[in-house]
DNA sequence: AAATATTTAGGACAATCGTCCTACACCGTC
DNA sequence: GACGGTGTAGGACGATTGTCCTAAATATTT
């Protein structure tokens, strides 16, 4: 079947595009982590563009379902907001070693001056439009858009930081940080409040 | 004189770097730039790691000179520390069309896995040494490192952001927010100042 | 002016890049 | 059992990569 390969293409060329980059990462590469011929390769995908908008494609519908799970799974605007922020904590060890996977291919294709540059953009606007909704359901109809920015800012350079300081106990500070922020702009009153 | 020529190697492939990535640039590419033949470029570079210590080590200098000159042209603490902010202003068009030089620059080398990664890292950690002393210099002996990394984590934050979204609005306001934030901490008493 | 040292140019080198072609194995249908 | 379509393998392609060599040009010293 097609979809299988193709969905395995897919699959190992996101991880590889994430751990190594876009830029540095070649046909040979993933058609070695699929274990496939580089002429099989080509059967599926013609160009290395076309793998990396499939990549985006994926990236973009895994980000969706991330965030429709966290819309989902907690009842309060808050505790889904601090979902986006844990998530800092739940990928720490991935996030010192490569980075933010959505901040890093977005700085890589600026660079790169490529097509895809907007796609990746998009994801990053993902989250921007999402936590954006979250603070609206806040109540905060006004200033959600500039809150968002805001929080989605500081868990991109929390990211980074804790990239190039290779410092985990950095990553829980600013999430903490965070958090207390949070707390500070949804007037939430109580400190140990958990919703 | 040796020097004219490897200076400008060092000047061009610092700026071909940053434009366009370490890995994407090639000895052709900065042959080009300083107008030489690649056969020079050999006489001055044996390999391309060599010219990115080069720039490394530049890059590092430069920074060092940049907060000597903040240290130096400020009179309190405060203002120092206000200077580092602004530099996001100061550079917005470059950070909106590549991002910041430091932090993209440890991005990269960290996905390739690079020996010179350490030495990126250091000019990061530059920044964080040289607003922590800034911060002890303001009487936040004991929060100063925590300090220090955070605020560099937002600058972080908001050249990525900026970079991704393209808003330059976005840097301002986050400045902004940014020199809110430092005067909290360092409890400068204002009319408009929190109580 | 001769001799030496430094700097340059141009190209060779094997390896790898993204791309593309062709031949073969497998498939259900006639 | 022959068939046409789908999926795979392996290698060829020109271009470019980082690296390296050699010879000519230029600077410096004698």
């Amino acid at each position: 079947m097609i979809l299988q390969t193709r969905a395995e293409i897919v699959a190992r060329a996101d991880d590889l595009f994430y751990r190594q980059g876009y830029e540095r990462t070649s046909f040979a590469d993933i058609a070695a982590a699929v274990k496939i011929s580089r002429g099989n390769f080509y059967y599926h995908f013609k160009t290395k563009d076309e793998i990396l908008d499939a990549v985006i494609e994926i990236r973009a519908a895994r980000t969706a379902a991330m965030l429709d799970g966290w819309a989902a799974g907690a009842k309060t605007p808050r505790a889904r907001i601090v979902a986006f922020i844990r998530m800092l904590i739940d990928n720490r060890a991935k996030i010192m070693l490569f980075g933010c996977p959505v901040g890093t291919l977005c700085g890589e294709l600026s660079k790169l001056d490529h097509a895809a540059q907007k796609g990746a953009n998009k994801i990053m606007a993902q989250f921007a439009e999402w936590l954006t909704a979250r603070f609206i359901e806040a109540g905060k109809r006004k200033k959600a858009p500039d809150l968002a920015r805001h929080l989605l800012a500081r868990a991109q350079g929390a990211s980074a930081l804790a990239n190039a300081l290779h410092d985990e106990k950095f990553i829980r500070r600013e999430v903490a940080a965070m958090e207390k922020w949070l707390d500070g702009e949804l007037d939430v009153k109580r400190k140990k409040a958990r919703g």
